[in-house]
DNA sequence: ACGCGCAGCGTACAGCGTACGCTATGATAA
DNA sequence: TTATCATAGCGTACGCTGTACGCTGCGCGT
């Protein structure tokens, strides 16, 4: 039984390269999930085709067919697999300290997953993780006294400003990547696109184009978020004080 | 010189089929990004391609070529030849009805063209009209007295929010059309993937997902956008007290 | 009348998603 | 132990995509 008994017609007995002799641990839904998350966050929203996902998986691309039906279903999975990320708050803080913290966590992670930030803005994954965010968010703004319809709208506005938003935050970055470019490099050519384009028609832009642009830090995104809560605030009370108004 | 007159082993004469005797208008940037908005409208996000486009042209799918670097080019232009249709609001309204005008305005042509407005949640597209709209949304908030950083904040934020939730209104719709469902179909099939999830962890949900999915009216964008600019009008006047403290 | 520039197009290629049917492996029944 | 069978994995192939390249033929300047 040892290795030289076998015929040598079979060709020399060498290990098959390795994969097979410590038989590589089976596919799954789970870990080409994963395979898919990882390989955006390395490479961008373009780029990730089912043969480069498989390749990495040391496998070929059909077989991943046998876990997903199709690549739209995989990529569904995988923005549902990076809404587990978003931590809750704590259950003691009031409705609008969760709301702002649901919200900074959920950009937080969107903002570390670039590529698959771009997705969750185009797909539309209705997974148990996106599930149990939602669920969070509208129970939390029931409980503090908003009405089912008044809770939906609430909750669908901070989730999709915070989407949003960074949808607004990452394409420039991507596009940076996707160039080449440097920040400064980037910012240069935007300047000479905008003094390309008909000279004094857009006196504001030209100063403030850098800083729509150059969303490097969270400053505007709470500016606004603020802003939004606050205004929540407001119609949370005034409905709550028109819903009982003979005690007056 | 009479039709007859031809040797007839070129065939017989007859009229090409009519595009070179009316030798059709020739190709521009501006016919093509035209047809492409069409072709978005009509069928939606997926399934535009260069050589179904030129087809609609009536052209071969390599002249587009002659008029646009690439297909990127072509989408970034669509998206701008969008934003060409916002209108802005007249001159004599305050800065808050102003900018809800706009992004009511602003929704409205994204939801008047589903299948560009996921383009422009994906793509960067900086060109005139987009220019356009931005200049006259910061303008507006700097003369209204906010700061340049504030006005950034808060125009991005408008905007944002607005292209954020027409993109979560968006979504299910198309995911209902690609899928030939109707909406009542479509609301039984999410019921049905909401029941299979581990059943009871979302009792909110099941009560409120078809809230959340079922923007047919503009109520909850408007009720958020509304508390947006209330939250940002409460900016501006602490802005403003703050900003010369002394004369109080 | 001639020549040249350039819009338009035909062909070709690499890469994509994925349907289909074979193979080999590991569990089960006898 | 041997025979059976379900199924994970894979090789091949098809139709589609974006687009590089080089030819063709029309329209304008001379």
């Amino acid at each position: 039984m040892s290795p030289a008994e076998h015929p040598p017609f079979l060709g020399a007995w060498t290990d098959p390269p390795e994969e097979s002799r410590s038989p590589r641990e089976p596919l799954s839904r789970n870990r080409i999930v994963a395979a898919a998350v990882a390989h955006l966050d390395a490479h961008g929203a373009e780029g990730l085709s089912m043969r480069t996902l498989a390749e990495e998986l040391h496998t070929a691309a059909t077989s991943l067919y046998r876990h997903v039906h199709n690549k739209g279903e995989l990529l569904d999975l995988t923005v549902d697999a990076l809404m587990a990320e978003v931590a809750l708050p704590p259950d003691d803080l009031d409705w609008r300290a969760s709301m702002r913290m649901v919200s900074l966590n959920f950009r937080a992670v969107l903002l570390r997953h670039r590529g698959a930030a771009v997705l969750r803005g185009t797909r539309l994954a209705i997974g148990p993780n996106t599930l149990r965010l939602m669920e969070y968010v509208c129970s939390k703004l029931l409980e503090a006294g908003f009405s089912e319809t008044d809770a939906a709208a609430a909750g669908a506005t901070v989730i999709n400003y915070t989407v949003g938003c960074v949808l607004g935050e990452v394409m420039p970055t991507a596009e940076i990547e996707a160039s080449g470019y440097t920040w400064d490099q980037f910012a240069a050519e935007m300047n000479t696109r905008i003094a390309a384009i008909p000279l004094d028609r857009f006196p504001v832009m030209r100063r403030m184009l850098p800083m729509l642009l150059g969303h490097h830090h969270s400053q505007p995104f709470e500016y606004g978020l603020d802003a939004l809560l606050e205004g929540l605030e407001v119609r949370r009370v005034a409905a709550a004080s028109s819903e009982s108004p003979p005690a007056g």
